[in-house]
DNA sequence: TGAAGTGCTGGTCATGTTGTCCAGCTGAAA
DNA sequence: TTTCAGCTGGACAACATGACCAGCACTTCA
């Protein structure tokens, strides 16, 4: 399950050109072809590389304004609410978090002004209590998670 | 900038199926290979799909604990901020929000009594006021892009 | 100490895909 | 009407893939 050096390298190497194949993958690592496919379907079926989806931008289709908004849900209703989100396409995520019946979601606008409709909707629904919105104004760190592979490929030199 | 129908099945469809190529893509979507490959293309350099790469679960990497953090900055230190917090890979993500500077933040540890070490070490800087943090415990809606590409798509028929 | 198992190497092969062309067609804009 | 962008359907060489294989080193375990 966990993963060692060479799994480290294979996911930074795909992180950073992901349009690599196994055979250009194997050459740049310096292990044959056989073992970069073994190594990669591996991380696949063991669920440490979910896969290779296309990282969309939704600033780019017109929805550049990001918020966080906590929501604090009628005891009970917590089932009902998911489902609610769940048809809202500007809800992009959705976590229940410690501290009773709260929520938080991240949300996606056309503009600051269609922000306003958009918790509208997601506010409009009956077990929801209160809402919070935080707007983002700036991302200094972006969704990544090459730090944290090399730091759990250093914990376990080898597997 | 926005995009068209045929834009959006080619994100749906790499959404649902990444490792299909182009010449598969352009015979589900229809057109002609050409066609597939100047959309995809199109797509890439305007930004709309930044990239194709791997999805790491750090759950399965031994971080099954996520929290978010909400901090509250000290007047004048958010870059310094900024850059201790880009230098702990447990935090996955980072936000400047509305609010006199405050930063949401996204975290992952081994534990729960991991967390509070990783909580230590983000917090324990000079510049950083206050912190409160929530921990998931459930993740009904895992971070998707699907609906607002379907969304984004109904709403200009053609580009 | 020996045997079995696992993972890596370096190699082959047929097959499918890619990048890069091309000429011709259509529909919209000037 | 002319021009242009975008799509089609086709071609080609180069390349990558999936599927094999025998051989080797290392560890596990009886």
């Amino acid at each position: 399950m966990a993963i060692d050096q060479l799994d480290g390298r294979i996911i930074v190497l795909l992180a950073r050109e992901p349009r690599i194949g196994v055979l250009e993958m194997s050459r740049r690592l310096g292990v044959a072809r056989g073992t970069a496919q073994a190594r990669l379907d591996r991380l696949q079926s063991n669920g440490v590389i979910r896969g290779f989806g296309p990282q969309v931008d939704p600033a780019a289709l017109g929805y550049p304004v990001t918020a966080f908004a906590t929501l604090q849900i009628r005891q009970g209703q917590g089932p009902d609410v998911r489902a609610h989100l769940a048809t809202v396409p500007e809800v992009l995520e959705l976590h229940t978090t410690t501290g009773g019946g709260d929520m938080l979601c991240r949300l996606v606008a056309r503009s600051n002004a269609d922000l306003q409709r958009v918790i509208d909707r997601v506010v409009g629904f009956d077990g929801i209590v209160r809402a919070s919105t935080a707007i983002v104004m700036e991302n200094p760190v972006p969704l990544r998670i090459i730090p944290l592979v090399e730091q759990a490929a250093e914990d376990r030199p080898s597997e």
